[in-house]
DNA sequence: AAATGGCATTTCAAATAATGAAACACAACG
DNA sequence: CGTTGTGTTTCATTATTTGAAATGCCATTT
């Protein structure tokens, strides 16, 4: 392995929050490497045009990330064949709940969230796109944990910690056994209030043509959505749209 | 400069071809490094998620792009807030008109697709979006080209050189400066065939509260669409969208 | 069955390329 | 007008990358 990509990828991470524009003396600061190592790693980058320079005047110069990575983030989605798949169904759906419909895989011992549609509602809900969720927290992650091989399953649960984002979070292995299992006799998965608060998502097995669950699709909403009527509006349109997903992927329904 | 990290940034570009999966020895044939050197590359690009390894045998393990890019680009795209404030319009004028609406920017001596509205049309023109395209090919392009400071633009005309990509394209330094000047003169820009045959593109600009062109809004469909009637109402619709998106960036129109 | 060729991966000594203290240039601040 | 903060360059030292060769593994071929 190569230290210095990895420590100039790794700086790419440090653009992610808040702060959109980060100069060298910022990056300095934050990184145990030396400035000259810094600046050559900045400059590096900004070669390859994944961080472009902004200068602000000749001694705030900072860098932000550049358009590349929309280039290559841009060549990933379009290949997820899955979400090509998915989409026109996660609009449809979405023109029918006026809800937030997410698409959630499983991504190594993680899960992600690879495509958002998002309602014309006021509530923001901000999930990121491509990026790695813990599997124990939120409807669709823990959907794909349910739905894993029983081995992987407990292989990964022994291994984890459950950190409690909101105290809806579940933090006991037990606990999140029965929860698991739940899911799978019932078919679906809900979460109260574990990301956000205030904000509810139920997610359905999307499958693909050999049976297996490859993905979640999650419909977010406030935790007001389950009002009488409403609710099985809801999860009727949701499964419906689940199950067209997988028919389109080749899935023959039985059972 | 840190040569290794160029090289891996490097590799990435092998994966934006038609090929989505390369191997190591795919990689070392076309490269000039040695097989440990790029294995070494490759793993360091995958140990942070901008490759994935995908084993479909012992010995036939290949690469591909990883959802980290995913993640990078979307965070890219949501930060170009011309992007944001363009897109409802983007999508309203789609309803319209349905026909392709793409918004381009300068990034550089290029530009670059931002952003792309699909319609229900079989028409596919293929645009990547984030990736450069030069200046003078295409209707977008050409637009904000003819828009940039006089000095820039003639620098411009004078480094480069004018590939033809069909036979449409312009290939006459002279002939291009006076396209450009028409441009200027009409507020608008037209291209026929130039990327693909058998397509037109209709570009306006958008202007933020300082006046300045800041993008160009491009409406890409078959070469018939100019027909009597539609065409004018395609101008109109087109024009208007740009001009909204320009008001909600606070330009204020006169002249 | 043995042999060949192709594959990813590991080893290790040689060589290159990355490293960081120090210095530089420049602007802003007190 | 020194001080402190930028970003950038230099250069000798050092550590890291490098690639030929070797390994192990599998699939064909002989």
């Amino acid at each position: 392995m190569n230290q210095s990509i990895i420590n100039a990828l790794n700086l790419l991470d440090l653009f992610t929050g808040d702060q959109h524009e980060l100069s060298l003396s910022d990056i300095h600061k934050v990184t145990d490497m030396s400035k000259p190592t810094v600046y050559r790693l900045l400059a590096s980058l900004e070669f390859c045009g994944f961080l472009i320079k902004v200068k602000h005047s000749d001694q705030d110069i900072r860098y932000r990330l550049g358009l590349k990575l929309l280039e290559l983030g841009n060549i990933v989605s379009e290949r997820l064949e899955l979400r090509r798949v998915a989409l026109p169904h996660m609009e449809k759906l979405r023109d029918e709940i006026n809800e937030i419909v997410h698409l959630v895989i499983i991504n190594g011992d993680q899960a992600t969230y690879i495509e958002k549609v998002e309602s014309s509602q006021p509530i923001r809900l901000y999930t990121r796109i491509g990026r790695g969720s813990p599997l124990y927290i939120g409807s669709g992650p823990r959907l794909l944990f349910a739905y894993m091989s029983r081995e992987t399953r407990e292989n990964l649960i022994q291994k984890m910690k459950l950190y409690p984002l909101t105290n809806n979070t579940i933090t006991d292995k037990t606990e999140l056994r029965t929860e698991l299992e739940n899911i799978r006799r019932q078919g679906y998965a809900i979460s109260y209030g574990e990301q956000n608060m205030g904000t509810t998502g139920i997610s359905f097995p999307v499958k693909d043509f050999t049976g297996e669950v490859v993905a979640a699709l999650t419909i977010n909403g406030p935790s007001s959505f389950f009002e009488p009527g409403r609710e099985s509006f809801i999860r009727e349109k949701s499964k419906g749209a689940a199950d067209h997903i997988s028919q389109d992927l080749g899935y023959k329904n039985q059972e």
